[in-house]
DNA sequence: GTCTATAGAGAGATAGAC
DNA sequence: GTCTATCTCTCTATAGAC
């Protein structure tokens, strides 16, 4: 915890041979099937030792979370904080979003799980991580209702998340798995640029900034 | 198990009522999180009970797959089947599609945590669901060899399914938990509506079977 | 820092009464 | 068919030695 600052070079080691090994085993397993027996082991560590670092299996795991999450959390903040019409930074984020999956694809699995158990009561984790770029896609319908009246409806920021987390978190992890005899691999780059080229081809219609229109009725 | 056919009516009923209540908190909970005490609980039976009708916690848990994706199979092998154009017929079995998820939303949920699951070393229980529709989608190109040279890579049918299978679930089991200032019901006709017809122009365009053309760089 | 040893809390499975 | 009672296993958390 407040250890971390003053702690020698051994302890940082494992501290974080700890943190990337729980990374692939709860991205893989999920938090309830994944026994800190296991992430010890690949550590090659026991499982005590694993307390020293963090006070409980949950805290491991929010670590976890706040590593995956946080650091595409920063890598939008820093596209859509810039000075660039928003249009265009909303299209530098989806570039950005896809580049990082593909760069870190436990993201993926993770994005999954957490869905899967956000509801009614538990609050999602990744509201914090999310929330920015929701609201600046909704920002850029309140900035422009002139946009908004013609094809927008409240809706749509909605559907253009859906599109780009579901299509996204979807090709990379499940694409694989229904595919088995495809070989596939869609973190390879080509895969990946063909499908952040789709995603920006719809979100620019969706959006309205730009690409052809859809022809009405 | 052969049981099934020669019971009573109370017997069909609880089990029913069993099967009910696990499709319920299995898609709230997930696999690990969901105790049978609870499912017995709300069925208003006694946890051994339960062992009655299904011999062990993952059995309970197959049928209830079975059940969710065995009629989504069926509804769309029955539009997939039959004599119309493929793509016609594809675009019906994406409509069927999103209309199931709206009738049994649960399914997101299951899709979810069954492609976060599914690895390298563990079989998806999706595969025998999904298969038909990707091979279609698989045939359609196959079939009309100008078009796929056209426009059409060999990924694609991957991005079609990222697509409409990601998108949706997302939109139905994201959306609420990620919006929740917003009160949103994806369920409701006119959100799944305005889904299901966004969903279809990306897929005409990415079939090139209808809609407007890209324009070339 | 990392270990051994153990405590303690679930939760699923099983046996058998009613 | 449904129940009570219990067994057993797994895994986390804790205590304390080195």
């Amino acid at each position: 915890m407040a250890q971390a600052a003053s702690r020698g070079a051994r302890a940082e080691k494992t501290r974080a041979a700890v943190l990337e090994a729980a990374e692939a085993l709860f991205a893989e397993r999920g938090f309830d099937a994944t026994r800190l027996e296991d992430i010890a082991e690949q550590v090659g560590i026991r499982r005590a030792s694993i307390v020293y670092y963090f006070k409980d299996k949950r805290e491991l795991y929010g670590a976890v979370l706040a590593s995956v999450f946080g650091e595409l959390r920063d890598a939008l903040a820093e596209v859509l904080s810039g000075d660039a019409p928003l249009p265009e930074r909303i299209e530098s984020a989806i570039s950005a979003w896809v580049d990082y999956v593909g760069r870190r694809p436990t993201i993926a699995r993770f994005v999954l799980r957490e869905v899967a158990d956000a509801s009614a009561g538990r609050r999602a984790a990744l509201l914090d991580y999310t929330r920015p770029f929701v609201d600046l896609i909704r920002h850029e319908i309140y900035e422009r209702p002139d946009r908004a009246r013609e094809r927008l409806t409240p809706a749509d920021p909605v559907h253009v998340a859906s599109i780009v987390a579901g299509a996204t978190v979807f090709f990379i992890a499940a694409m694989p798995a229904l595919l088995p005899d495809a070989g596939l691999d869609p973190t390879e780059a080509g895969h990946l640029d063909a499908h952040k080229q789709e995603l920006l081809r719809i979100v620019r219609r969706l959006l309205g900034t730009r690409g052809p229109r859809p022809s009405p009725a």
